[in-house]
DNA sequence: TGCCCAATGTACATATGTGTCAATATTCGA
DNA sequence: TCGAATATTGACACATATGTACATTGGGCA
């Protein structure tokens, strides 16, 4: 009963060679998907590949698709979903970056990188970053800020996020949590509750040194 | 008098070869960083490149040194520099988010993205990040921080400018400086002196309407 | 006014990528 | 078990890139 990605008897199929441009983008970036090199790491001919897509470009387009529909959609949920305080709400919101299955920040900095070579990717980026912002605007506006400290503040939050991808690092979780309170308390401007640390961390499975 | 950068009878020079580089670097990534298209541009022989250089490597490592040279140094002389009160010395490292001169950051953003297919590159970038963040970081305990809270505040003021560059958004002039004083509010916790925002304001030839 | 040599250009060898076509192999269902 | 649908392959035609060897041009100076 177990869903595989192939359960037919063929070797290829789309899903195959689009998670073998997926794991290609994030590794080396958008010139590292070609058709040649996906074919010599699935073991399959070169020219199977366009069994399964037109050409290359097709294979591009299914990869934004990919990356469209689970970053963005996530990180406005997780900016909407109910909170008593805006801490709480805050809190959602960093639910997307430390869960790999709300926010893929590997995916994002590599979809970024690659709108420097490609005027439709920019604007795909762009379209997100605005829906994006806008959303955690609100989050702003609905505990009461101003529309202009609610634009900063929904600015420093999500730019302080798209930053830190941008610098690839690689942190363990403990780093990073010890770092969350006064994140909060940044972005916020008001000191978060133990409990509402607590509840945070332990969503995450991490318990505070 | 003036000092051209080919002041010699001759067509082609290392600096033509390089600022060609530097500007498709920009343009479309270090992808587009090859010789050929390069020559074409100038209007040369590709092969005369090699006149000036041992091979496309040694151009791209011309780029580095010349990225490396002009962003981090600036940063971390303008952290440095001479203030009278933690916003005040806030500003002066805004003075970099809006004078070209002093940070590049369309540079900035292509040399990043160049890390993601070069661990050559990613270890440079990664020295700069930790170079700055410790610049700004020393910059809040002068003011009087504790470690931990400068560390913090420290990283969001760099990360937004990072995650701001990487948005790679054309805002004017006016838009970023309606900003300033609520991201000063944010970043140091403390509301800014109009005198000191009139300063700011007029060393970059801003008049607020 | 020649000569030198820095700068440029032409020709060649090689590597890596794309996409089409016709031939072949494999799987599944009637 | 056979045929149709599905998948795979190698050969071909082409495009773009790198780098080397060797010939040619043209500025500047003795």
């Amino acid at each position: 009963m177990e869903q595989s990605v192939n359960d037919s008897g063929w070797r290829g199929s789309q899903e195959g060679w689009l998670d073998a441009a997926y794991a290609s983008l994030l590794e080396s970036g958008i010139d590292s998907v070609k058709i040649l090199p996906l074919a010599k790491k699935l073991g399959l001919s070169r020219t199977s590949f366009y069994w399964f897509f037109k050409d290359r470009e097709e294979l591009l387009a299914a990869l934004v698709a990919k990356w469209r529909e689970k970053n963005t959609g996530n990180m406005v949920k997780q900016s909407e979903a109910y909170a008593e305080s805006l801490v709480e709400a805050m809190l959602n919101v960093f639910d997307c970056w430390i869960n790999f299955d709300l926010f893929d920040a590997k995916f994002e900095f590599a979809v970024r990188s690659w709108a420097l070579q490609s005027p439709e990717i920019l604007a795909e980026v762009q379209l997100a970053d605005q829906t994006r912002l806008e959303a955690l605007k609100q989050m702003f506006v609905r505990f009461g800020h101003s529309e202009i400290t609610a634009d900063v503040r929904a600015r420093t939050t999500y730019l302080v996020q798209i930053g830190y991808i941008s610098m690839q690092s690689e942190e363990d979780l403990g780093t990073r949590m010890k770092r969350i309170p006064e994140y909060i308390a940044i972005y916020t401007g008001q000191v978060p509750q133990q409990r509402e640390l607590d509840r945070f961390f332990a969503r995450h499975g991490h318990k505070p040194a």
